[in-house]
DNA sequence: TACGCGTGGCC
DNA sequence: TGGCCAAGCGT
């Protein structure tokens, strides 16, 4: 791991936000202002997701909600179809969880610092430290996949990233770079670098504002860094989804208040073994020979639907829904999926 | 600590 | 195509 000196970092502030100032994304929305409740959707928002996906999702949150106080107080129903299609769910439920601690138990006063940031639901180190330095000007770093990729590689630090202890490396090694008068813009430059120049793949250090600082390129061993163990690969499941029709409406299923999903309505869902093939369906009409594929990070699945025709009972997590009232819902994207394979079987107009 | 949790884009 | 990646957090 490379050490700097206190001249070296000094340059590396200047010519990281000189660069900021000049050629940064000054234009992103949630960089209008540093009003915390800005920052906190947006920081929650870009966790594992791309900028160009949360940009039209912000938008029509913040003119929706435009304050603290109208999250706290909004239906949950009403978060949820503003995160439809954004995927991990979890995030608008704790969303709204922290605003209304931060309206009901703060009365509406903001933690300042990153430590107590991350009393907040949904608010971890990465998300803290983002809050205290932007809105703040805590003198900290906000260490995300950025950071990891981009210091990694200007300072040649070989700990796994996979690894959680290694966040207390980076964090402990960046620390004395982060500019005292302008933590935020510090941090908001490195995550710019991170997505422009030093990308994950087929980086452009060459023409980086902050090459002559980039050890790894230096050495012309960039590709190894950052150090990042395997993950598992997505298991394969197959289900059947019964189509049952009653009066025009569809039965949808709830499913169970934790895991995949949780509490989302699809079509009920019934796994089958790993060898299952649709020639083993002896009961029902199949609507699809190829099966609806959806791809979760840990899973993959293969979804067949069924038509059936008699409902031996109905279960108290089941109900009909006519499409004026599934199109209420917050559905997931596999839900939509299967939707729109019915449609185009035509058997549901 | 390791895993569960969505979705879309890229090659 | 499948595998990996993208501004992580909770348990």
């Amino acid at each position: 791991m490379e050490k700097w000196s206190n001249k070296k970092i000094e340059l590396f502030r200047q010519q990281l936000l000189n660069w900021y100032d000049t050629q940064g994304r000054a234009n992103l929305p949630w960089r209008k202002n540093h009003e915390p409740y800005r920052v906190l959707v947006s920081e929650i928002m870009l966790q594992q997701t791309q900028v160009d996906t949360v940009l039209p999702y912000f938008e029509r949150f913040m003119s929706t909600l435009p304050t603290v106080k109208d999250l706290a107080d909004a239906d949950e129903d009403v978060v949820l179809k503003l995160w439809e299609g954004l995927g991990y769910y979890s995030r608008a439920r704790h969303l709204q969880k922290a605003a209304q601690f931060l309206t009901y138990e703060c009365n509406g006063v903001w933690p300042t610092t990153a430590k107590d940031l991350q009393q907040l639901p949904g608010v971890g180190p990465y998300t803290a430290a983002a809050i205290a330095s932007i809105s703040f000007n805590e003198v900290v770093p906000a260490v995300d996949g950025n950071m990891f990729r981009v210091f990694s590689r200007l300072l040649k630090i070989d700990d796994d990233i996979a690894r959680p202890k290694t966040r207390q490396v980076f964090y402990d090694a960046i620390l004395p770079i982060v500019d005292p008068v302008r933590p935020g813009d510090f941090n908001q430059a490195i995550m710019d670098l991170g997505s422009s120049y030093m990308t994950a793949k087929n980086p452009d250090s060459e023409h980086s504002p902050v090459k002559d600082f980039n050890q790894a390129y230096l050495d012309d061993v960039e590709m190894n860094y950052p150090v990042k163990s395997k993950k598992v690969k997505a298991i394969r499941q197959k289900f059947l989804a019964y189509i049952y029709e009653e009066n025009g409406a569809i039965l949808f299923e709830k499913r169970p208040d934790s895991g995949l999903l949780a509490n989302f309505w699809t079509f009920p869902l019934l796994q089958q073994h790993d060898d299952f093939d649709v020639s083993d369906i002896t009961q029902g009409e199949l609507l699809n020979i190829k099966p609806i594929t959806h791809i979760f990070t840990h899973r993959r699945w293969e979804i067949w639907l069924v038509k059936r025709e008699h409902l031996p009972e109905k279960q108290s997590n089941q109900r009909f829904l006519t499409s004026e009232e599934w199109q209420q819902l917050s559905l997931p994207t596999v839900q939509h999926k299967l939707l729109k394979s019915l449609e185009e079987n035509n058997v549901y107009k």
